[in-house]
DNA sequence: ACCGGTTGTGGAACCGGTTGCATGAGCCTG
DNA sequence: CAGGCTCATGCAACCGGTTCCACAACCGGT
């Protein structure tokens, strides 16, 4: 495993004429710099991680927090932010959070030592384990806001208050909102946009939940949406629509329409369901550009502290 | 943000013998290890993880290799190795590789400097891909199996020849199965048990696939199906079932059984329909102690470096 | 021709742990 | 009681980069 003092010797210059050169080539002559560089490829010089840390005070990583791993939507986020740390060079590690608060808390701790930064793509979590890891490191939140906190967030009420629109154009008369887990952020958005659309429109809404984000969870509200007479439903989540879309169907229930995301319309070849599709995979790359804006990393674009991304309904 | 100095001077001991009483107490005097441990607790001491990798010549990182984070297969895998991971004070990163052949060749050796083993949980990779990770770093397999390199596997394929059987049994005469991805080492050794099973009892078998696994794809497959006149599916994964069981549905095909998992099964509240449960977690567990071992780490239970969890049917 | 300023480079300290080796105290054995 | 042994400990050299500082060469300006 070549190191650093092996180019140096090749490239002819001393150690920390070698650093800079492929560190900071500004800081070296030009031709200087191309002899190191050829000398670095020449025997596969890869730097060492671990030294690069130590000297620097950073370690080079940082956490995405998230609830779970079985929610396709976070998925997307996760493989977003991945792409752009390792364009920064940085490795991302994933922390799942489904522990209860106080293990949160130490979870949190543990790894605050551990990385150079946070991205909270936990809806749920308290805003006090939010705050416990801003303390220790800079912290971007996602899909979810906190005063004075950077985060980027899917703009989806003003979406979901859209649909309810659509619908109402499309003479429903019923329409239910199937919400999600209980302390989401999104969800009180979501929410509190749906009324508006829904007096806005004249039409009857009824809420549900709350829900967890699961397939079982969609099957069992299909009693409710049954027992509403609704025609259209808004569910929080896709798994929710997809289960309760299985119970309607096993139930025979026909001419009640239930919005999804445009994968499973298509597959489905649904004709007339109107879908909604959160860019998982941009949140995750512009909340990792603001983490690295805040970590001070050059080679990342600037991104204002508070973002938020428009969600298309079709 | 206190050393192993400042611990080394409140206990009153050098950094050496500081060391050792924290990270080997059987090289010092147990009174030493008492009075450098209540040191490091009342500082709030963590250890630097850069400079302990950088003298160690370990990173201290293990990476696991999946092909995507959008099925829900692989997921329990990840957690139940990160837990395992952590009780030995690692770390997991997680490797996504959906890339094509070269990227992957590549990504791999880049990420061979950066980890001291692999968890390969990615059925589909050419062997080259996962010889050439184990050439750099120790390296188990995750669900297939390859001469000469530690395995972890479920055995699938007993339970899914005796999936076969208990539809014969219950008077099943045309079963149709859906393979998984093309090149899947399971898909192979489940197709070889499904055929021998099929022919031992005397049905009509239909082989469809290969098949992605995904929701989509299960919709895809109901024509297939409905012209093979099966009155029982075996599907190769959870996803590739529901789309089909949504599909038949929607099509008004009834008195076909589709074999799935507990979860759906029973959310479904689906009768006599046969499930298949793998351990997700518990793979990774296995797998991630065979690594553990094979990194010479102490505190995990040695395991055999092949290892063959059954799987129950229900 | 002399001086202040820029630029490129090397020496060496440093990041914070781990570990080989030497030292000395204490114990057992002959 | 001497010689050899084990045991606990400290010193100092690492691991492999980064960066402060000093120094030299070279620039243009007066």
């Amino acid at each position: 495993m070549p190191t650093l003092a092996d180019v140096a010797v090749l490239a002819g210059v001393s150690k920390a004429t070698a650093s800079r050169a492929l560190g900071r080539p500004d800081l070296a002559a030009p031709e200087t710099v191309a002899r190191v560089r050829a000398a670095a490829e020449q025997l596969g010089f890869v730097p060492n991680r671990a030294a690069t840390q130590l000297a620097r005070g950073r370690t080079g990583v940082v956490a995405i927090v998230v609830p779970t791993l079985d929610n396709t939507f976070f998925t997307p986020i996760i493989g977003g932010a991945q792409a752009r740390a390792a364009g920064s060079g940085m490795q991302l590690t994933i922390a799942v959070h489904s522990l209860e608060h106080a293990a949160q808390l130490a979870a949190v701790e543990q790894l605050a030592h551990q990385v150079d930064g946070f991205l909270f793509a936990a809806p749920r979590g308290s805003d006090e384990i939010v705050r416990a890891a801003a303390a220790y490191k800079p912290t971007v939140l996602i899909d979810r806001e906190i005063d004075g906190m950077p985060s980027t967030v899917a703009d989806t009420a003003t979406a979901f208050g859209a649909l309810v629109g659509w619908f109402a154009e499309k003479g429903h008369e019923r329409i239910v909102y199937i919400g999600g887990p209980a302390g989401s952020w999104q969800d009180g958005q979501r929410q509190a946009a749906i009324r508006a659309a829904a007096s806005a429109s004249g039409v009857t809404l009824t809420m549900l939940g709350p829900c967890p984000s699961t397939f079982a969870s969609g099957v069992a509200t299909a009693e409710a949406v049954v027992a509403a007479r609704a025609t259209a439903v808004v569910p929080y989540a896709t798994s929710i629509g997809l289960g309760l879309m299985f119970a309607l169907m096993r139930r025979g229930v026909t001419g009640v329409v239930v919005s999804s995301e445009g994968m499973v319309v298509e597959s489905l070849g649904l004709h007339d369901v109107p879908s909604i599709d959160v860019d998982g995979e941009k949140l995750g790359e512009v909340a990792m550009d603001q983490l690295m804006t805040l970590l001070g990393e050059r080679r990342t674009p600037a991104v204002p502290t508070r973002h938020r991304l428009t969600v298309p309904i079709s």
